[in-house]
DNA sequence: TATCATATCGTACAAATGTACAACTTGTCA
DNA sequence: TGACAAGTTGTACATTTGTACGATATGATA
């Protein structure tokens, strides 16, 4: 049985960046950084304080590569989607997720295509990793 | 043209407690209080708090009914939707809405029957209200 | 009309958040 | 080996957030 900590809730901002680590495979600060979407402003600064906290939070590790640090995440990923999904949820559509959803077709967030796809996801059995 | 403010941002328990106000039809203090999830813990006056910060961040207005204040919306419920959605999205999926679609799928938030009516809705043409 | 229950208003306050500078450290290259 | 560029560490700080108390106002009731 995983001892599943209860870890302290991210903030948005640190959100934005625990997505990026995920994203690129054991970053440096800098990387992180060349990674934040054009238009994002924010400095090297702000964000090495983001990945500090993440891995005060427990969130991330590190290791030393040369002079910089690289972060590595220290929970699954979906672990923490679990309970960002549902808080998110909860908040705004009061736990059901099938507004979300439809609110998400009306507007052009998913198209016919996806949910066909969905459809085919839904109904091959569930390969519970 | 209709002049689109722009809004503060909302907090999470702002949020939270705009979405009640939404799915009742302009409540007392009392009345979202009523309506809290059982196991919210929250006193009365917080509730009153959020509203207020709520009014003055321009989300709602209220009139007096007798002794009470009655709130009621003062932006349209999509708007907010709007740029709750795109932030949640933006900072936990990158902006792509399909991984959260399916993270959803697959963690039984949404049904293969939710998936059936949404390709119906997507069909549909859309009412550009 | 005096009282009571119920509202609002003003205010408070610790903690979290977003942002970042200045100082110190350390590989690296001439 | 000495200096430079790139890192990290320590620290700071104004705002926002979540939570709520005490005082005051007010509609209802006896």
């Amino acid at each position: 049985m995983t001892a599943k900590k209860i870890l302290t809730p991210l903030s948005p901002a640190e959100t934005e960046i625990l997505r990026l680590v995920w994203q690129l495979n054991g970053p440096t600060v800098q990387q992180v950084c060349d990674t934040l979407p054009t238009g994002r402003q924010i400095t090297y600064a702000t964000v090495q304080t983001m990945l500090r906290r993440l891995e005060k939070k427990g969130y991330l590790r590190h290791e030393s590569r040369g002079k910089a640090h690289v972060f590595i995440p220290a929970v699954r990923k979906d672990q923490v989607l679990g309970s960002a999904v549902r808080s998110f949820l909860d908040k705004l559509f009061g736990g059901n997720a099938v507004p979300l959803v439809q609110y998400l077709a009306e507007n052009k967030h998913i198209t016919a295509d996806d949910v066909e796809q969905l459809k085919t996801l839904l109904n091959e059995p569930h390969s519970k990793k």
